[in-house]
DNA sequence: TAGATTGTTAATCGATTAACAATC
DNA sequence: TAGATTGTTAATCGATTAACAATC
């Protein structure tokens, strides 16, 4: 029950926690509201061990001869999470994706909240999505100055990517979440988690053919 | 120079391969027809070792002494993702995620051709994205037994995809790019590779904290 | 209490890095 | 040839799995 240090904790655990915390929502959404390290291994894929080993990275959240509660568990895991906090968006490059991420509501009931959109296009100034203005780049620069932003969704094309975001004002920005095909330059003051879609792609298409290998032995 | 066999490939390796890809792609277009794998290294970011290690499972495709050459280590790399050949894709679930995929011609260019799109929406049936139509997910079954598809884009609702997988043929299906926030059950001559755009976006958020806590020490 | 299941340590497995002989 | 850099083996590091004492 009692929180550990949550520093030196791998990304191979980190990237699994949000697997976790759905898995535990859609048991809640059955009225599940007990569970096992082993009967949670056989719905999630992963071993019995390693989960155990993975949510005493946080605590003990457990109780021996019972299991885990599906409920307090779900919480933990939001928490830290940080989905008990909010965090302001704003998305640069509003084209397709950009618009798509835009429209996903979803996230702003977890607590993400886009509060601006920008793009270069002069046809789409003056229009808005969910209420939210869409700005002119030109904007970018003091709009960074003056307010704080958690997170900064990048979603324009390869080409420009470095040089929009070499105009934040990095005191201002928590994060970059970048769906553009390349690697952002920035100070490691900032995280940055991407969206690499083409290296994902091409990564099927290597199973693709990896099977079809497989198949002719 | 000779290939060596394909299998038994870490997962941790194939990821890898799509970003030498881009990386040597960058290179030639800076005209640079020669690299080592110190220099390649400065640049990507992985070990000398590691670069050495990965393309070694391939095949020799350097010289000592030399280095690798840039043309003929991209067009290898290339031809183990399997872009030399061409791909028919469909998207299922053609609403602002889905049309953002439709619209992203880039990978038209690599060989990933788009064929159809399925929505249960009525408005867009009639309608067309770059000459392709939009069809009814009704004639979805019809189109699967009648159409071999390398590649099936889910991006629909998470509550529809597995009973929208599962009206697939699957003897006509290569693999499935899962944008749905779930994990799909499929046969498992099926390759599944997710985009679990949620997941990315709550490792964000853990990492967003984690960084504070760490400032604070 | 007896049975179940955790939390945690130890063992194993796999991936990364280091080192260096081979060779261009 | 001398220098550079690969290909590959060995060493290290980290992550996963197994085992079991602790305990509810």
């Amino acid at each position: 029950m009692n929180n550990k240090s949550i520093a030196n904790i791998s990304m191979a655990v980190i990237r699994r926690l949000p697997k976790y915390h759905r898995y535990l929502k859609e048991l809640l959404e059955k009225e599940v509201y007990r569970i096992s390290s082993k009967e949670l291994s056989k719905l999630i894929g992963f071993t019995a061990s390693q989960i155990r080993q993975d949510l005493n990275c946080f605590g003990g959240f457990g109780q021996q001869g019972y299991g885990y509660n599906v409920e307090e568990l779900y919480n933990e895991i939001g928490k830290i999470l940080g989905l008990d906090k909010t965090y302001k968006l704003i998305i640069i490059g509003a084209g397709n994706l950009g618009q798509a991420i835009a429209n996903y509501t979803n996230y702003e009931r977890s607590g993400f909240e886009l509060i601006a959109l920008f793009d270069i296009n002069p046809k789409l100034q003056g229009l808005k999505i969910r209420d939210i203005p869409f700005r002119d780049i030109d904007e970018l620069e003091q709009f960074t100055n003056e307010n704080y932003i958690d997170i900064v969704v990048i979603s324009t094309p390869k080409e420009v990517a470095q040089s929009v975001v070499d105009k934040l004002n990095i005191k201002n920005v928590g994060g970059i979440w970048n769906f553009a095909p390349t690697d952002l330059k920035v100070s490691d003051e900032i995280v940055v988690e991407n969206v690499h879609l083409n290296e994902s792609l091409f990564t099927l298409s290597y199973l693709l053919n990896e099977r079809e290998l497989e198949s002719k032995k």
